[in-house]
DNA sequence: TATTGACGCGGGAACGTTCCCGCACAAGCA
DNA sequence: TGCTTGTGCGGGAACGTTCCCGCGTCAATA
């Protein structure tokens, strides 16, 4: 027994793992061989490389994955956190958008490659500084925020679910709100709405202002008179009173257009309520990627923000201004999509 | 120019980073000194200290993750892996229960100091064995689990939420299936109701089985008939159609026992559908961790599987046992959480 | 003045792997 | 036989950090 010094101390005697040069003592080779044999590189006759594979097996050796990654000079490892709702750190895994952002997110890494670490949304410096990120994702950052710029500061790639603008190393994928809003408008229109109601959030968000902004301009083309009712924050409880508070107007629209990503059978829920029918009495239009809009009856007609296209062309441009070391920021919209159903058709 | 040779390859020369010797040679210090000064060790006098530090912040210094952490010997990294739905690797996410799993156990290892590293739900071997994971976490594993074993037999300690027995390394935590079911069944009782009706899922997971057996043994108890709609397996889709059935036949129950994990909203619009008002013709109890659960009329009584509870305490078991090095399997129960809202109750 | 000890800093090994290069040997050819 | 080419394998540096230890200096004490 040749048993190495190593691990002399403490009492429970932590078991050593076996090392690449454990291997090649134990098959009478040197680690390069083994190396080699294992990595199938190298120039190796074939008795050789099967001996060294086989000892490699019968010892139990598993590579130690650090010490590659110091060789190779990269974790493939790319950070997510998630910048809405601060004070809340982990909350927005209840938000089907960011759940499907998420998980879109990791699986494009995956393909590409690379693993997915999950930082908090406050993510102070010190809680990602001793992880080997090569990039890192930042959904819904706050304006000018810290966080992007202590990773750009480090050397380290950024992508955004946002438009950044001009911040070398910042990379974004974005949708196109204007098309998107105005589209959900005519799409109600055509339907017979008069009155389109809008039920929007005050945010930081450029998204809510945005969509604001867009539906004045249309409500103006057509002289409509806009009705809207902006609650504090996006949400269940809010959007609910929101939706209350609207159709508890004397001038009641006839079509809903409701921005701040609740659940869609709660939205219907909240009218019936109001003993409206739907489609009938009022149109519906949510932007929702939760699932269960297509299990109502009727089925809710949704404007989805495409979560899981945004997720892999930002992994995409992330990975390809990472891999080309090109530090030049890259951006792109990608399209919303509007599924019409139920709620917003009276054809059915 | 004291330019050292390194990155005279390609082009675009990218960037050579700045390393700990740099930093030295350019304090006029050793790289132990510089070190020692960064991360406030050592004996050092003020003057040296400070001058290390400003002349690392001006070359605007950030240590190599990697080589920390092959110094250390470990990444205070933890991979996590969803097992359930194996076809639609991500779709966890959408389950209200998992998102929550994800969010806690990311937070309670990121209160141990440790970060989370999100693998696929088929999570083949070379897609974690180059990440430097000091252990595991694998929720809802399938029955003598390879993903499991591989990382036991890589020496990585895992833990799970279902029960795991003997198995060197692995650590669970589970909920008590059969106090959680005997419970709402006598809660829904003590409310009035004589015929309870159970909507189940065929599936390989403990959880069903047991409850199913507890639903029995209860209903032998009382001597009332066992009502059970069992689905092919969980979510909206298949819950709505066996609601519907179950509702449609003349020995229609008094009270309905969601276990599929469905939309408590959409329960809700089921029912409702067939014309019953709750909580006065029917009263209901799903299994859910949907926080909509509280947001219809009447709120709707959830057992929650308490995924937050299970997520901190399997962390805590997981970490306990790697900084041990003792590698006997631990395990523990945790309670579930029953609470009663307006579906389940008549006073309201 | 010699001895001790604390203080301030640096040299160099170690973490475990990959990869460049060089060496020994065999085979091919003149 | 002598030279070249190719094959099979090993030595050792390198990745960038931390930490053990040792060395020189200086003040305090005998």
């Amino acid at each position: 027994m040749t048993t190495s010094p190593r691990g002399g101390g403490q009492r429970p005697a932590p078991v050593p793992r076996v090392r690449l040069v454990d291997v090649a003592r134990e098959a009478g080779l040197s680690k390069t061989t083994v190396s080699a044999a294992l990595n199938g590189t190298g120039r190796l006759s074939d008795a050789v490389r099967l001996h060294a594979q086989e000892t490699a097996r019968r010892l139990g050796y598993r590579p130690n994955a650090t010490a590659r990654l110091l060789r190779a000079g990269h974790a493939r490892l790319i950070g997510y956190a998630v910048r809405e709702y601060v004070e809340t750190p982990w909350s927005y895994m209840e938000s089907p958008y960011f759940a499907q952002l998420t998980s879109a997110t990791a699986q494009a890494a995956l393909t590409h490659g690379y693993a997915l670490v999950l930082l908090p949304t406050h993510s102070a410096r010190d809680e990602w500084a001793d992880l080997p990120l090569d990039a890192a994702v930042v959904a819904d950052p706050l304006a000018d925020d810290p966080l992007v710029e202590d990773f750009l500061a480090a050397r380290i790639p950024v992508v955004s679910d946002r438009r950044l603008e001009g911040m070398t190393g910042a990379h974004w994928v974005d949708i196109d709100h204007v098309a998107a809003v105005r589209g959900v408008l005519d799409h109600l229109t055509a339907g017979g709405a008069r009155r389109i109601g809008l039920v929007a959030a005050h945010s930081s968000s450029l998204f809510y202002e945005e969509a604001l902004t867009t539906y004045h301009a249309w409500c103006l083309e057509r002289e409509f008179a806009p009705l809207v009712e902006a609650t504090t924050r996006p949400g269940n409880q809010t959007t609910r009173a929101a939706i209350d508070h609207m159709l508890a107007r004397p001038d009641r629209p006839d079509a809903l257009f409701v921005l701040t990503e609740a659940s869609p059978p709660l939205i219907l829920e909240t009218v019936r309520a109001h003993g409206l029918n739907v489609p009938e009495d009022l149109l519906i239009v949510c932007v929702s990627d939760d699932p269960t809009a297509t299990q109502t009856d009727p089925p809710i007609t949704t404007l989805s923000l495409n979560p899981a296209e945004i997720a892999s062309v930002g992994v995409e441009l992330l990975l390809k201004a990472l891999e080309s070391g090109d530090p030049t920021p890259t951006g792109r919209i990608v399209p919303t999509h509007l599924e019409i159903r139920g709620t917003s058709r009276r054809d059915g």
